[in-house]
RNA sequence: GGUCCCAUCGUCUAGCGGUUAGGACGCUGGAUUCUCAUUCCAGUAACCGGGGUUCGAUUCCCCGUGGGACUACCA
């Protein structure tokens, strides 16, 4: 590769980073680790209107959690800074000054009332809106408000370019509208600043949504002008609501920061968004990425070309899958603002042993609380007698199988540990109680151990607990059972 | 309305002219089992329609249809 590859995720600081916005981030992140290029982050905040002030600190800190950290960025710094647009007001309004002057650019007076009067107008006659260039042959006082407006020339009749997910992609000169490159308020619109910035920071490949398709011939058409290179372009699909509309808050797309607080892992993320779009191909059933692996992998023709719908159970499935194959030791600070608030009177050691017992089940963390309240606090009293079975247990049966449990526990002399417990309970006490049938009794146990019908093994589960705390336990649901 | 993009199971996808159309999630059934899960088996389910091109189209072309994006002094 001949030159070096400088990518950008270009995101407006307009409310939280969703889902769809760190799938543009990841897929740039990725090509430049495969590239061994430069990832850059440009804060796009030109509309002053939508602003909204900690948005972007919610973004690097997305960006920080899943691990796409910029090597140039408002934070970062670096050569070709400043990176936030709303700081490079007079670059804009330099080289808008250029066009002006080489005609390529002019003011305009009209009324918003007028435009819109335009637009019907157009709208009616069924044909695409243009400006009708008023202004042009009716100038008014330069000291009068006005925008800039790119005049799109007649030559040549057709922009076209080789988009690298999709092909050749060609408009119609005759199609493209008069668009505002210098607001009113002296702020350029995206697509100047779109342009000057992606050729001053050299960028070499644009990786964005294939919303921009529509107004990517506007951008060449501006490079063309300034006489400058334009870079590569790939227009990632669409990523989709279950509705199949692009995904937006309406669609209550979550941002990034909610599946951190969910309990998602930053790999399960970025795994299952580098899926979303794209694939290895050639034959390939591999569905597991780890992040080498994908930059390894990864390259721009095999990005899809038609939009792909998020959907979450896929994402459970896998972020369960990565919870299950992590070791505890490094699980364990991950879990720290999960848990139950009675688990802040125990150690990590022993809230080890519980995670290990649920880690198979739990699918994200914020479901931790419900899983392992148990360990942490005696179970609900009331609770407990109205969870156990006794439409199907008498009621003096499951008092007699609970002190009865108590008593071979006491009198036990093997160590209370999992198997040890199981095979005491297995032999001795199913021949002490006279049954046969395990499930009904170990049942009637398991809730008044944990208030629970759903539990880890209940062997597992006591040996965990300790012995005082399961007889005490024990002795309190037969106590409410009287 | 105009311009543009897209089209394989419900979903993510493999396939790049000849396949029993493969995998994964989900769902269903089974095995294991003290419940729930895990794990392991099995099953369910797709080439949008019509024309071409070709000996042969899921695959290439065209037209429809459907879905989507854009159509701002928003990005």
């Amino acid at each position: 590769m001949s030159v070096p590859v400088r990518v950008r995720f270009a995101p407006s600081p307009t409310g939280m980073l969703h889902i769809g916005g760190v799938r543009s981030a990841l897929f740039n992140w990725i090509w430049a680790r495969h590239t061994s290029g430069v990832f850059i982050l440009r804060i796009e905040d030109t509309d002053r209107a939508r602003y909204v002030p900690d948005a972007v600190d919610q973004i690097t800190a997305s960006l920080d959690w899943l691990g796409l950290t910029p090597d140039e960025g408002p934070i970062q710094g670096g050569n070709y800074g400043p990176y936030v647009q709303s700081e490079r007001l007079e670059l804009y309004r330099h080289y808008a000054e250029q066009l002006l002057a080489s005609g390529a650019l002019y003011p305009c007076w009209c009324t918003t009332e007028r435009l819109d009067s335009l637009r019907q107008a157009a709208q009616k006659a069924g044909t695409a809106f243009a400006y009708d260039r008023h202004c042009l042959k009716h100038p008014q006082a330069l000291t009068e408000p006005h925008v800039l407006r790119y005049k799109v020339p007649a030559n040549p009749s057709v922009v076209a370019w080789d988009d690298e997910v999709r092909g050749k992609l060609e408009f119609k000169t005759a199609d493209i509208d008069d668009f505002v490159a210098l607001k009113s308020d002296g702020y350029p619109t995206y697509h100047l600043a779109n342009v000057v910035d992606d050729h001053l920071m050299e960028i070499s490949h644009v990786l964005r949504a294939e919303e921009w398709i529509p107004s990517t011939p506007k951008h060449l058409l501006l490079f063309a002008a300034f006489g400058w290179e334009a870079p590569h372009y790939a227009h990632l699909p669409q990523v989709l609501g279950s509705d199949k509309a692009k995904l937006s808050k309406r669609h209550s797309a979550k941002s990034a920061l909610e599946y951190r607080d969910e309990g998602y892992l930053p790999d399960t993320i970025i795994n299952f968004l580098a899926a979303l779009g794209w694939n290895e191909g050639s034959g390939s059933t591999k569905e597991i990425y780890s992040r080498q692996e994908l930059i390894q992998a990864f390259s721009l023709e095999r990005i899809q070309k038609s939009p792909a719908v998020f959907e979450s159970d896929r994402l459970d499935w896998l972020n369960g899958k990565y919870i299950r194959e992590l070791p505890i030791d490094e699980l364990l600070p991950i879990l720290e603002p999960f848990w139950p608030k009675a688990a802040g009177a125990f150690d990590d050691a022993y809230r080890g042993e519980a995670f290990a017992l649920i880690q198979e089940r739990i699918k994200h963390l914020d479901e931790l609380p419900d899983l392992t309240d148990f360990f942490f606090t005696d179970p609900d009293q009331k609770l407990v007698k109205a969870t156990l079975p006794l439409d199907k247990v008498e009621q003096a049966t499951a008092t007699s199988w609970l002190q009865s449990a108590i008593d071979i526990i006491e009198k036990s002399t093997v160590g209370f540990e999992a198997a040890a417990l199981e095979k005491l309970f297995r032999d001795d006490y199913l021949t002490t109680i006279a049954v046969e049938k395990p499930g009904p009794v170990f049942m009637v146990l398991r809730v008044a151990i944990t208030g629970k019908t759903a539990t880890p093994g209940l062997f597992e589960t006591m040996a965990v607990l300790g012995q005082k705390t399961v007889v005490k336990r024990l002795q309190n649901a037969i106590f409410v059972l009287k």
